[in-house]
DNA sequence: CCTACCGATCGGTAGG
DNA sequence: CCTACCGATCGGTAGG
């Protein structure tokens, strides 16, 4: 692993867990081993090093979100076990790219001031939009087949983040291990809520919508 | 309005929209109009007044809950409308006290790392419990009279809690103009999920619980 | 990638 | 509440 990595991945780390202002260039330089004034070499301040990091984080996003759905839509499932695998897809994420996750969240929901415009650029080009608009294909699918009841997508998606929001931000409170149950019991309202209310009008057709 | 109110209030507003790192002693002094020295006349260190400003926080939180479920207790309506009333209240108070809100959201989530411990402390002392347990007894009573499916209160609290935690998230996304159509979408969708499925049960008895 | 250095600002203190 | 000051650290630069 090169220099240039290693300083990638502490800042990454760092990033995540102290915040922008919570992180000097010497606690980074100090985690990779050399001295803070090396990163020069790579870039130009501490805005362009903390920017980076945020669009590889937004691509990591990016990229893990196209190769599952291209993954899920080959498969051709019920939309109801599409959506739950989306739903344990992005939960396991949350474990196995920790700090890649945090950091998101931490820039989303609070970023510096000065680097706000920049970063909302970044996520609208990137994640938010490619996400919401393949949950948007699945769960128009699902009015269409009488598999969910008749609402816009668009209304669904939001209530399926809210459903991920929620319970993250739980995992964040009261970290991953003691919100077992609630991934359950989260999953289970959420589908009783939005499922068809009469199995037997599946694929007749009388209810596709707008 | 006496100094230390003046620094107390202009430390809480920094805090929550620059958080721990991101707000200096200067920055708060000079929004004061006071020197940076005379702060320590109030407190003793940054820690000092950042604890006391999350202290405030948390009681502003327990004194605007408590006053809320005493007067909601008082009018003895269906739970249905009890739970609603819940969740106007905490919505309209994210508009309210948007200082308040933000910087406890804030410290919840992303804590400076050395203070970790003394705001989880305070937290369950004062905010988390007495939320939960207000939200409890409410549904409690729903599953006793048959209003609410079957369920634990304590998994349903959480749920509730998914819900809120999921909106709010959306509104420190995008604000709260734009997730009117949420808090009306996430309310429904939230209740049609827990709502007994038979409305003829109610007061049988039948399906009192554990 | 390093040493050596810059002015500005950090949290905090002395003394009034 | 102020002026005056402290050592440490901040982001950043010069020059190799």
């Amino acid at each position: 692993m090169n220099a240039l990595d290693r300083i990638n991945k502490e800042a990454l780390n760092l990033f995540a867990e102290r915040g922008y202002y919570g992180t000097s260039l010497s606690m980074i330089a100090k985690a990779v081993g050399i001295r803070k004034s090396s990163i020069y070499a790579h870039y130009n301040s501490k805005d362009e090093l903390f920017i980076s990091v945020i669009k590889y984080v937004a691509n990591i996003y990016k990229a893990e979100t196209e190769q599952f759905f291209s993954k899920l839509k080959e498969q051709n499932q019920p939309v109801e076990h599409q959506l739950f695998q989306v739903f344990c897809w992005y939960m396991q994420l949350w474990i196995d790219k920790k700090d890649v996750t945090k950091l998101w969240r931490r820039v989303s929901v609070f970023p510096p001031e000065h680097l706000e415009n920049d970063i909302k650029s970044i996520s609208a080009e990137t994640v938010a939009q490619s996400f919401h608009n393949e949950l948007a294909d699945i769960f128009r699918q699902g009015v269409e087949n009488g598999e969910l009841r008749n609402a816009p997508s668009g209304n669904l998606v939001n209530l399926f983040q809210i459903l991920i929001d929620g319970i993250l931000t739980a995992r964040l409170l009261k970290g991953n291990e003691d919100t077992a149950e609630l991934l359950h019991d989260g999953w289970h309202h959420f589908w009783s809520g939005i499922k068809g209310t009469d199995k037997r009008q599946t694929n007749t057709g009388e209810i596709i919508n707008v």
